[in-house]
Parts: structure tokens; C-alpha cells; sequence
DNA sequence: TGTACATCAGTGAACGCGCGTTCACTGATGTAC
DNA sequence: TGTACATCAGTGAACGCGCGTTCACTGATGTAC
């Protein structure tokens, strides 16, 4: 602890706790009591609590976009010129994302429950934060998104982004707790990995559905 | 006001200041101030915070797992014998949703709202008054959507229902939001019941999607 | 019919608590001359 | 090399605030005799 390590104890505690009881049930005593650090020392280092919680965000958000952003260089470099499938896009997404370098091997589950949470939780202030931060990877996916599934109206792509969305969140905001019931009720045991491998192919598919109310648009089938 | 209705007073402010912020962010000051009643008076006739978050579900929950069940009797009855479709079985719980008596045409809308927030909120008390109160209805649907998917091992079905559940949840936990997004975007008016028909479709696409882990399984076409 | 008592819905004010934040202060290290 | 000052990381204690809950109390209505 020669030269101040303060910072990183803060946000390793923060990061922990906030992906185990969300934001606001998680108060700055529980986090400078399980870094070892003095309570004051957030706002002296992060100036408010809100400020601490974009700081954990940006901790693991700022790497992923990049990884991310290569990932989909490469997608279009190996496409050259034409649109990636939805599959493809959805794969360079999910495996970005489980193959972040991480600080420890929690590290992925605490990744997916911040994410889930940032949609889940009605924190104003974080999604006003994500927003401007990374308007750039998020609004290239939906690029991606939408070029990859020409055949859908505007409106049906809207929703079934959203259906997506959801699915994805919830299931990794609580993806833990979800691979316990698989353990205890069946007793197999899954990595995270896996989950998003079964996710992937979920998504692709209500992506594409033919809608009943349509029934007159053709399905294309997936490369 | 000749006979005492602070009850239902507290339960209508309650219901719409929960879905508007969720429970945590509610406070009783805010319901009661709201509710036009004394701040007291919610603990007189409900005890506790907790239990009137309990009342405010009993209240919508118990009707609509009437209804529901009803549904679920007529639909058992129409396929004599037959397991129903993954599709029919869809439709006989969101057209339960959708066709709720409503105190008022917001209704539907704090209805799904809430019903989201009960499962994206950490409320460990609510997660457990509801499998106490609903484990019936809740059960029966997981048995219909077990034989409306037999092709699927007891692992991808149960990863897939986490998937269905969490679009479903979402997507009514935000469904407000989402609705106003789409008509200054788009400038498309969309009803909640639009949404829902759009859902479906969805989730039957994902949970029967060929899953390319285990190529061999083909995928039955649904009625 | 009148009186005493019980029950019930509701109230106003206060309670203790945990919260995020602030502030005056300390002690170590770096810099100027 | 020594002294004065500035900067910086961190600290201990307190601040004001909003929270859920409690409590003694009121006033209306019902019931027994």
C-alpha cells in the first residue's frame, strides 16, 4: 500500500456490492466497511455516490466497447461489404463479452448482473451516463441489427429489439441465481458461457419469427 | 367518504406510485400525501410497508389467477385430451392479462408494471408472498408449457422459460416508456394489447428454435 | 329512553435510525530558495 | 544542506434529512342493561 491503492479497493468492493444487491440497497458504509477504506474517502476520490457508480461502469464498460469494436471490424472486414447475419452480430456481441480479460473468475458474472442491472434498476442519472459514453458501439450494433434483418418493418424490428433486450438483461442480472435453481433442481451444473450459448440461438430465432400478423412476409433462413 | 375507504385510497395511490417508481423509491409519505389519508393510517390497516405491497398485488393477482385458471379450463377442454399448443397456451395468459377488468384505462399499464417490477426488484419478501399465494396457476402454466414443448430436454426448457420470462418482464416493466419511445421515433401509436400480440410470436419462435448445440433435434411446426 | 362502556377508524407528533455529504484537521511527500 | 511552504491522500466526527414505525389520543358509532 505504498502508493494509494484507495481507488481501486473502493471500486472492487463497489462492483461487488452493487452486483449482489443493486444500487440504491447498497449504501457507501457497506462499501468503504468491506474495502477497508474510510467512509469519506468516496467523495473525496469520486465526489458522490452517483459519480462512484459511473466510475464502476466505466471500469469494465470502456474495455468491452473496444473489444467490442474490433470484434465488429473484424465481422464486416470477413464479410466484405456484405451485412453480417444476425447470427454473426449476436455471436460477436455475446463472446466480446465472455471473453473480457477478467480481474477474477466472478469477474464475468459481475459483468452481467451490472449490465442487467443498468437496464433493469430506473437509475435516471446511469442510463444518461451509458448513453452519452457509448452511444458509439451501441448505435453500431443497432446498424448491424438492422441490416441484418432487412426483411422486417420498422416497427416490428422496435419491438423485437426490445423483446431481445429484455431477455438478455433479466437473464443475466440474474443469471447466478438462475444457474443455483438449475444446480439444485436438476443438478446440472452451467457456465456462464453456456447460458449465453443457449441464449444466442433464442434471440436469433424470435428475431426472425414469422409474425401471424403477417403472415404474407417470407422467413429467410439463417446462414 | 361516509363508510371508510382509506384502504382503497391508499391501495389506488400505492399501485400507481409503485409502478411509476418502484417500491424502494416509494416512500409511504409519498402514498399517503398522494392518497389524500394520514400517514399513519397505512400501518393501522396494513401493518407494514411490506404488507401493503403484499395487499396492492393481492389485489390485482387474485382476480386475474381466477381468470386465468378459467382460461387455462377452457383451453384443457377444447383440446379434449390433447396437450395445447406452446402458441395456445402463450395466448390463454396474455389474453388473460390483456382482458383484466380495469379499475380505468390505465390499468393495464400498472398491471404489467407492476407484474415486471415484481420480478427485476430484489424484494426477497414479495418473490416469496407470490410463490406462497400463486404457486397454482404458476405451476399449471409451467406443466402446459412442459407438454407444449417435449422435443426440448428439462435444461434448454428451463433456460428457455427464463428467457421467455425475462422479454416478458421487461418489456412490461418498461412497456410505458417503450410505447412513448416508439410514437417520437416512429411516430407510431401502439397499444398495450399491439405489444403483447407482437411478444408472442416471439417467445414461440425462441422457445422452439433449433438449437444449433444439438442439430439432430428437428423442430415441429405449430398448429 | 338514557347512560355507561367498548370498539373502531383515524390522527398528530414524535421516535430512532441509516443515509449521503461536509468540514476541519493530520501527516506524509514534494518543491523552491 | 536546511527551512518554509504547498500539495495531496486520507480521517474522525458531525450535519441535516427522510425514512418506517410507534404511541397516546380523539371522536364517532354500536351495544348492553
Amino acid at each position: 500500500m505504498a502508493q494509494s491503492d484507495t481507488v481501486d479497493r473502493i471500486l472492487d468492493a463497489a462492483e461487488v456490492l452493487f452486483a449482489e444487491r443493486g444500487f440504491s440497497e447498497t449504501s457507501l458504509r457497506m462499501i468503504t466497511s468491506k474495502a477497508g477504506v474510510n467512509l469519506a474517502a468516496v467523495n473525496y476520490h469520486f465526489g458522490s455516490k452517483n459519480a462512484l457508480i459511473h466510475a464502476v461502469f466505466a471500469r469494465f464498460l470502456t474495455p468491452f466497447s473496444d473489444t467490442l469494436e474490433r470484434a465488429f471490424d473484424d465481422l464486416e472486414q470477413r464479410c466484405n461489404g456484405k451485412p453480417p447475419t444476425l447470427d454473426q452480430t449476436l455471436r460477436a456481441l455475446t463472446e466480446s463479452a465472455v471473453r473480457m480479460p477478467q480481474r477474477n473468475d466472478r469477474g464475468i458474472s459481475i459483468f452481467m448482473r451490472l449490465l442487467g442491472l443498468a437496464y433493469t434498476q430506473s437509475q435516471g442519472h446511469l442510463r444518461k451516463f451509458l448513453e452519452q459514453e457509448y452511444s458509439q458501439p451501441f448505435g453500431r450494433f443497432m446498424r448491424l441489427l438492422k441490416e441484418a434483418t432487412p426483411q422486417l418493418t420498422a416497427v416490428d424490428r422496435y419491438w423485437r429489439i426490445q423483446f431481445m433486450l429484455g431477455a438478455t438483461a433479466f437473464t443475466m442480472s440474474s443469471s447466478d441465481a438462475l444457474r443455483d435453481i438449475l444446480q439444485n433442481k436438476l443438478g446440472v451444473a452451467t457456465t456462464v458461457q453456456e447460458m449465453v450459448a443457449r441464449l444466442v440461438p433464442f434471440l436469433a430465432a424470435g428475431m426472425q419469427a414469422t409474425d401471424p400478423m403477417q403472415l404474407a412476409v417470407s422467413k429467410p433462413s439463417v446462414a
